[in-house]
DNA sequence: AAATTTCCTTGACTTAGATCAAGAGTCTTC
DNA sequence: GAAGACTCTTGATCTAAGTCAAGGAAATTT
């Protein structure tokens, strides 16, 4: 077994869908995984392509995205290192439902369709590993379908923030982990409008903006916002409800 | 073998989920599945409240939707005979991500979440199809996300003519399969805008309305809207690409 | 470090669509 | 079949957010 491959199969041995698999198998795929490089911003597929396979992120960061014809982008989810996207078409074999670009040099690994199938048939740990996925994309897109359809831009920022400082350690700031712009698109608006919300929650003393660092002042309110309620006069600071 | 539960394992085999089980387990799914009946308008079950199992649509109508705290609501999905809804939390066993209710008079099957595991154990098949279900789904937000983010309410409801054109065999003319008001739900808008946009592509000669039958006179430009593209002045009437 | 590109912000303006309100149809139901 | 209750339509108005344009701040390249 050369060096190479065992780094592989370690990899592989750390990411959710293999999770379970027996060791021989996991050195198969180290076998047929395909390493694919990609600068900044390439294309990794497009929406409508036919769905050959699926991707493992190694290193980088990949949007998965709509785009309309006018230019305007929905970014649907962002994929990190040991994150797997594309599963759906490599499952039903029908074409890409969005496209795939890196936001950054990113080293990616792609497992052909055929090889994907023959494991899931004989691995039926798999698919369960596989349904736990496809649950947690459902809930996230429900969640964007509620916010795209049901809340304004500042319930939607204010939603992300609060995610953002529980996922984060630090205590009352937080560090956008992408360019506001792409923030803009995975929010489902435009850099201009998000930057007028950003003024606007700071100005009134919501959070504070250093560069990518937001400190979150006001918790309360910000849970209103992305409860849905509308931002209030500010009246009596640190309120637990503000009127809606 | 009493006539009642042999009369529902029938029922449970024409299911999508329950295909490829042997007939013993129908039968045991039979037993189990506890009937349920709701008049029209009635809550199933609301957005949050602990997922203990999941659904079969025996007769009738259901909506999966969320509200916004204004009351606005969007539809997610609807569901028919033979149909089934809620697997994600009978899956994972988290909450409701949203609330369903019955359309109409509605009869149900429900299943409790630790039947439906023990036999996603038993057989593997069960997980396939769940797979595909998911996946099915998840190609219905994905595109759900791309009209709510991209389009405007009269490319959605040309998309959504034109879906249902396929869907029924007549020629030229399709038949609303819920109220307006619904439909509006459905498409992310409320009923005054829907209406609207009805006369304006009823005016600009797309479409004609008879009630919720609905006459599709120029495809081109429907798919044109569909597509994203903005409604463009009538000019010379049935050209290929109107201007964007 | 200067230059070039990318990213972000701000201002003035436009617009799609929501809201409020009032009628007009339609369908139940008593 | 009259009464009541939905459902749909239309008008007047309002507003969140998109568009267009320009300047400034960062970051990357050379």
């Amino acid at each position: 077994m050369n060096d190479r491959l065992s780094e592989l199969r370690e990899f592989l041995g750390t990411v959710q869908l293999w999770r379970g698999l027996p060791v021989e198998q996991l050195n198969v795929l180290a076998k047929v995984a395909i390493a694919q490089t990609y600068r900044k911003g390439e294309i990794i597929f497009l929406q409508g392509d036919e769905g050959r396979g699926f991707f493992v992120v190694i290193s980088g960061k990949v949007k998965v995205f709509k785009t309309s014809p006018e230019g305007k982008e929905q970014i649907l989810e962002l994929f990190e290192p040991r994150e797997h996207f594309a599963e759906v078409p490599a499952f039903d074999g029908q074409c890409f439902p969005a496209s795939a670009a890196a936001l950054e040099k990113t080293e990616v690994l792609f497992f052909p369709r055929t090889i994907f199938l023959k494991l899931l048939q004989q691995h039926p740990t798999l698919a369960v590993n596989m349904l736990a996925i496809f649950a947690r994309h459902l809930r996230h897109f429900a969640k964007l379908i509620e916010d795209l359809s049901l809340k304004e831009v500042p319930g939607r920022l204010a939603a992300y923030l609060l995610y953002l400082s529980e996922r984060q350690v630090a205590l009352s700031a937080v560090e956008l982990d992408m360019t506001k712009g792409q923030l803009a698109a995975f929010l489902g608006t435009i850099p201009e409008t998000l930057s007028r919300v950003f003024a606007k929650l700071s100005q009134d003393g919501l959070i504070s903006i250093h560069g990518s660092k937001i400190s979150l002042l006001n918790r309360e309110r910000l849970a209103g916002l992305a409860a849905g309620r509308k931002l209030s006069t500010p009246q009596s600071t640190n309120r637990d409800y503000p009127d809606r």
